[in-house]
DNA sequence: TAGATTGTTAATCGATTAACAATC
DNA sequence: TAGATTGTTAATCGATTAACAATC
């Protein structure tokens, strides 16, 4: 969960990445529009980020804009792409078909985004070697073999959290670079091994602690 | 998107609320295998954050732990439980029962954490007046109506990006205090609603961004 | 020109990390 | 006591915001 300093060498704050999917998105309802130019102010209005907030995050990525008139939708949409990598593939396996992992096999923007799930693993004998969404399913036993068949940069972890570890283990072993955790575990890995927590259990936190803060008596009150 | 200063009143930082949940999960665990006392930097090892990171959040709920013993595991977990408000159930509808909504319902911990979804909504014919894991669905139009029949704090958005906005407003007319947000875009608001984004889509930028640092030459070659 | 916008540099703000005193 | 840990205060680090010059 710690953040390391790999954003120091490009210099890119690591928010500023995490906002380019949705200035990405955005941009995209613009082009529909077939609007040729947008400008920061725009933008900051729609997505309500600061605007210079906006300016900053295109000047990492060197878009240059014309004063007085803002960006052009088409330039800013592709180097998004090119700086995000949706155009180079990179091929995922996803271990623990529950819920969750269902619903990620079906999430179909990844494939725009340039992540192809190519196989799905579980321990349930029930859904073993049938489909979901097209995906095979195959025992977590077969995951090395079926790994050195078609090498995939990286694993997803949707199992229970007593399961997590285990699971990531096999996958480092099996030569993945990088982890998307959604265990809401932490995970011990290599430096160099790239670990990615999504955790849905921290959004309720924020919402649920804001929702007290209307009410202060509650942990105003509380004895320590 | 925008970080309010909300946090200021308590002084409690956003990222420390965030990690709460984690401690909670791991503390559990340590329940169960009977640890009466826990020390920072046993959790910092497990947990892979800082030892005093850890100190500090913790000083944050003004939990006293013991000189060179530590916490006790069973003040903690109740003292998170409270400030995380666990033990009081905020009821919550949730709109767009596609494959995340669908993964949403079904997603065991919301109970534990406080958190009760208590009508689902769409616009699917084929799905309305069904039920998904004993949850019942309704068309979107009685929203209101449902929502006047036993009222919730919480609207869940799962809907695709383009019709957000839409269910933003009519959770916001019908007294909704906070929107949890997994459309991928940004909502328009009032100051007095509570926003929490969820996107999948960040998680992976980061991902093939990291993936990319590898390989420096696909963006130190791009041109501008 | 006036006004709107970009884009850079500086200031501020907030969170993490380090240092260290206190304690058992 | 020596060593390990808590817990507070100070220093550092990073991101956002503000200020402002440049441009069209």
């Amino acid at each position: 969960m710690k953040n390391t300093k790999d954003n120091k060498a490009s210099g890119i704050p690591v928010p500023t990445i995490r906002r380019l999917p949705l200035y990405h998105s955005f941009l995209l309802t613009i082009k529909n529009k077939e609007r040729k130019y947008i400008s920061a102010p725009d933008i900051a209005n729609e997505l309500q980020i600061d605007p210079t907030q906006i300016i900053k995050d295109f000047s990492y990525l060197n878009v240059k804009g014309k004063t007085k008139v803002g960006y052009v939708t088409s330039v800013l949409i592709k180097i998004l792409e090119e700086f995000l990598g949706y155009h180079i593939s990179r091929k995922a396996f996803i271990v623990g078909i529950g819920n969750l992992g269902s619903a990620l096999i079906k999430y179909h923007r990844f494939h725009n985004e340039g992540m192809e799930i190519t196989a799905g693993f579980d321990i349930n004998p029930e859904i073993i070697n049938t489909k979901t969404n097209n995906l095979k399913l195959f025992h977590i036993d077969q995951f090395q073999e079926k790994i050195n068949e078609t090498p995939v940069d990286i694993g997803i972890i949707v199992v229970p959290a007593d399961q997590a570890q285990k699971i990531a283990d096999l996958m480092i072993k099996s030569g993945v670079k990088a982890i998307w955790n959604f265990s809401g575990t932490p995970l011990s890995a290599p430096d160099n091994i790239i670990i990615e927590n999504t955790s849905i259990d921290s959004g309720l936190a924020m919402i649920k602690w804001k929702l007290h803060e209307n009410k202060p008596l509650i942990y105003k009150n509380r004895m320590l």
